[in-house]
RNA sequence: CGGGGUGUAGCGCAGUUGGCAGCGCACCGCGUUUGGGACGCGGGGGUCGGCGGUUCGAGUCCGCCCACCCCGACCA
């Protein structure tokens, strides 16, 4: 029944990542090479992570649809930039029903071109602007190196199509949507990230500006986290997107797309596990309390299944999601380790001395050992519980943030620069140019992550060339 | 697609000069246990990646093929 321990996470990062994926039964290796599957455990967690997205994305006016998986193989030509940089990767149906098709289907690698053509029949005015529709669905990216939850053949995700009457509007999306996974990743996943602009050579295929939040994982490499793309009239002219305006004249709309993936299952396990497993923020885990009784032959087991039973009903009640684990065939250290490698947040555990006493022991998982230990009077347990929940939320935040903190570096030179990017990231002037990009990328292996958003006053030096520039940029490695 | 590596039970592996296919964990049963990964006894489970060759006999030797993993180029 005992699970080997996983590999330290400090030594061997990268075997601790995969390793703990499927120990944690998060997920698990399809036949199809780069596919996965993802098992209840982590699904549920993804369920959770969906509802909190969900909700915002209503709340800022959006409504779900469901577009087919299946697009027509000439719908990517359409867009110039988009075919070049989606062409190498698209999965090809060619045949159906045993006959070869006239045109292949192209399976979704995303869905700007099939909600274009959509778009081109559904808007004809003004008065049919914005249109803002987000659908979650998969699509499928055939990718030469993959790894659980980071980069999959197929993976998960939502993506939002807007368009709008004026570039303005457009662009407004763009960065409220962007701001939308800031608050998101911050205040649910705990996860704190840096939001800004990507450069020309990072940005996405056919569009005119994208902007993304990154985050820094447990071995201090950078994990694109989020996206919003600003496409001016690009897709629109492509597929003929167009509207009457109020002096009734054929104009081209804006449009925007933004998305976030299961990656940021990913990233909630690089950023918060330890050695003893995953770690799982309150507000998203599958599971928010588990309830161990310590039970012993012999003794009156009926007193400790009482306040246990009662505990657990009491805290069901109150909306909070709790598992008891009263299997008898485990005992309760192996127990403790079972679901700190699953990242239960809280655990609450009930014996003969604390039925004696009135109390129960509580342990949190972002405390480990006898430190995150503490007995409380069973007559607060619900209000004890919930700022206990809430306290290790704020906590992991905290955690995270100073972390990253202490991990960004603000190097003098380039010499400087080459050392830091090692184990962390960089926060330097950049002149703009491609060149000095490219030199960083061949030195060190690090990128641009993003050009930050509010600019500091004034200008520098490039931190590469030494010319003048009057922009700030994150570099580092990244997955 | 280049460089390196691995394919034997669900997982991790051993298998010597070619000679009955094994070990640990997991799984099933019974009993004893249970406040930080319990133990005893008894079980079930195999197309040794595939195809071909050498041989009385191949997990083992030879040839071809396939798959997967790691390192690069490409990517949310």
């Amino acid at each position: 029944m005992a699970d080997e321990k996983l590999p330290n996470k400090k030594d061997n990062f990268a075997e601790w990542y995969n390793q703990l994926v499927l120990k944690a039964e998060l997920a698990d290796y399809a036949p199809v090479r780069g596919c996965m599957v993802v098992r209840p455990y982590g699904w549920t967690l993804w369920e959770n992570m969906q509802a909190g997205l969900d909700r915002r994305f209503k709340e800022t006016g959006h409504v779900n649809a469901a577009f087919p998986t299946l697009i027509p193989m000439s719908f990517f030509e359409k867009e110039k930039d988009h075919v070049e940089g989606f062409a190498p990767e698209l999965a090809v149906v060619t045949h159906g029903g045993g006959e070869k098709l006239e045109e292949p289907l192209a399976v979704r690698p995303t869905s700007e071109t099939i909600i274009g053509y959509m778009y081109s029949k559904w808007i004809k005015s003004w008065r049919d602007l914005p249109l803002l529709i987000n659908q979650w669905c998969s699509v499928v990216r055939w990718e030469l190196r993959t790894k659980l939850f980071l980069r999959t053949s197929e993976f998960y995700w939502q993506e939002g199509h807007t368009a709008h009457a004026t570039a303005e509007e457009a662009h407004e999306e763009t960065y409220r949507m962007l701001d939308v996974y800031t608050d998101f990743a911050t205040n649910d996943i705990a996860i704190p990230v840096i939001k800004g602009i990507k450069t020309e050579s990072e940005k996405f295929a056919g569009a005119l500006e994208s902007t993304s939040i990154e985050a820094m994982m447990g071995d201090t490499k950078a994990l694109q986290s989020g996206t919003s793309h600003y496409f001016g009239q690009k897709f629109a002219k492509a597929f003929d997107i167009q509207f009457l305006d109020k002096n009734n004249e054929q104009q081209y709309c804006y449009t925007t797309s933004w998305g976030v993936s299961t990656r940021l299952i990913g990233a909630i396990i690089m950023v918060h596990g330890d050695d003893q497993g995953l770690k799982l923020p309150p507000k998203v885990a599958p599971i928010q309390v588990v309830l161990v009784p310590i039970t012993k032959k012999g003794d009156d087991n009926d007193k400790v299944m009482a306040v246990a039973n009662k505990v657990f009903e009491d805290l069901k009640a109150d909306g909070i999601r709790i598992k008891m684990d009263d299997r008898d065939e485990a005992t309760p250290g192996f127990k403790y380790n079972y679901w700190e490698l699953r990242g239960v947040p809280l655990r609450i555990e009930i014996g003969p001395k604390d039925v004696e006493k009135g109390s129960v022991v509580i342990a949190r998982r972002d405390v480990p050992g006898r430190e995150g230990k503490s007995f409380i009077p069973q007559a607060d347990i619900i209000k004890t519980v919930h700022a206990v929940l809430s306290d290790i939320q704020d906590s992991m935040l905290q955690k995270a943030t100073e972390f990253r903190d202490a991990n960004i570096h603000n190097p003098k030179n380039y010499e400087e620069l080459k050392e830091v990017v090692k184990d962390g990231w960089a926060l330097s002037w950049w002149c703009g140019s491609s060149e000095c990009e490219a030199k960083v990328k061949q030195d060190t292996k690090a990128t641009i992550r993003v050009i930050v958003m509010d600019q500091p006053e004034g200008a520098g030096k490039c931190i590469v060339c030494g010319e003048k520039a009057e922009k700030k940029v994150y570099f580092a490695r990244a997955y």
